[in-house]
DNA sequence: CTTCCTTATGACACTTTGTCGCTTCATAAA
DNA sequence: TTTATGAAGCGACAAAGTGTCATAAGGAAG
């Protein structure tokens, strides 16, 4: 977590510092980022950084927390939006990531991140800023028409569609697909998901 | 590709070379691999190193191009020996690449190029070697117990399983569940993509 | 022996991260 | 007005890493 400095600052240099980190995780990986980069960019010397932030992991924790509860926010909506149907909100979940801009972010960003999380295994349910506001998501999902046999079968049906989702998403932000084409896949792929695929 | 040089070289220093990137990417990610380790290892100055490599992505490059064509190998063998269903060739994949070893390759490294792999958006079906020996694996799934409507739905099914099987087995070698558990998982999930969400 | 091409080698230039000790500044106390 | 105190500012520097380059060594052929 940032030290206690960096939230001390006064509002103009903390979002100018803000705006110098978003846009240099926006640029490449992790590894690639500069803090030489950061620091020119939101005119602070290098010891201020390291008073502010423990190390560039810590930096980047910060910038992923924001998003983190951002994104939440926007998954949640997706599902109130489509009554609850999680196939629907899989595809408004789909359409938002791959936008132009997710709110404040880059879709750069965006992709970074994300890809930063599956690194490291972080899962957005349990960050606790989400946990604090977490509305579960999961009773708003609409069961009349799952074919749920058992008691954790919404479970594993939110780990797959979670999984297909994802799967089209990074190969649009990682451009190996038009927005278009893989919205149209995902289209296809959650339906197959309804069917079945086997006789 | 690594430089003629490389391949002219006396077979027990090329051997004794490759065992040290093996050895040294399979310690963490290609941002964190070092270039002066691995020269240390295989006892070579430095500068043969980058006679031999363009550079460090170069030298991965060619653990990962061996290890593509055995991982496809590999597949197309699982599904050989499942006789063509691919439900069950999908966790006989799962199977060797959550085992301690993939032939000579470490667990280790395997997570590292999968991940590798996941985050270049390479495609082992791509790669120029698996392509000039591919027979084709999908001629060798079954296809009687498909509901297949559409001509391209088995290209989706094939897109769908191989989320869902990545999906675990980088949960698993991440060590986010166990070998057991993920594997439990997979046989659930799979069994809900046979049979569909929807009632 | 000389020539020519391939291979070997490590010092060096350059970049990057993170540390450390000193300076400056605001504010409260004397 | 002066002094004290702690927060914030600051950049030189150590350490570690990547990639380059000039030069040395090897060896085959004439």
């Amino acid at each position: 977590m940032p030290s206690r400095t960096f939230f001390n600052l006064k509002e103009e240099k903390r979002n100018r510092i803000e705006k110098a980190l978003i846009h240099e995780f926006s640029k490449g990986s992790f590894e690639q980022a500069s803090i030489t980069n950061i620091i020119e960019e939101a005119k602070i010397p290098r010891g201020s950084f390291y008073q502010y932030f423990e190390d560039k992991k810590d930096a980047i924790k910060y910038v992923i927390e924001k998003f983190i509860v951002m994104d939440y926010e926007k998954m949640y909506q997706s599902l109130v939006d489509s009554n609850g149907d999680i196939f629907e909100a899989s595809l408004k979940i789909y359409d938002y990531r791959t936008n132009e801009t997710i709110l404040n972010f880059d879709i750069e960003l965006a992709k970074n991140i994300l890809e930063e999380l599956r690194k490291n295994n972080i899962n957005v349910f349990e960050n606790k800023d989400v946990l604090k506001t977490k509305k579960s998501l999961i009773e708003f999902i609409n069961k009349e028409e799952l074919n749920l046999v058992t008691d954790d079968d919404l479970f594993y049906f939110i780990r797959i569609i979670t999984a297909i989702t994802r799967s089209v998403t990074m190969e649009v932000l990682s451009e190996r697909l038009t927005k278009e084409d893989g919205r149209k896949m995902l289209e296809k792929e959650l339906e197959i998901m309804k069917n079945g695929m086997k006789k």
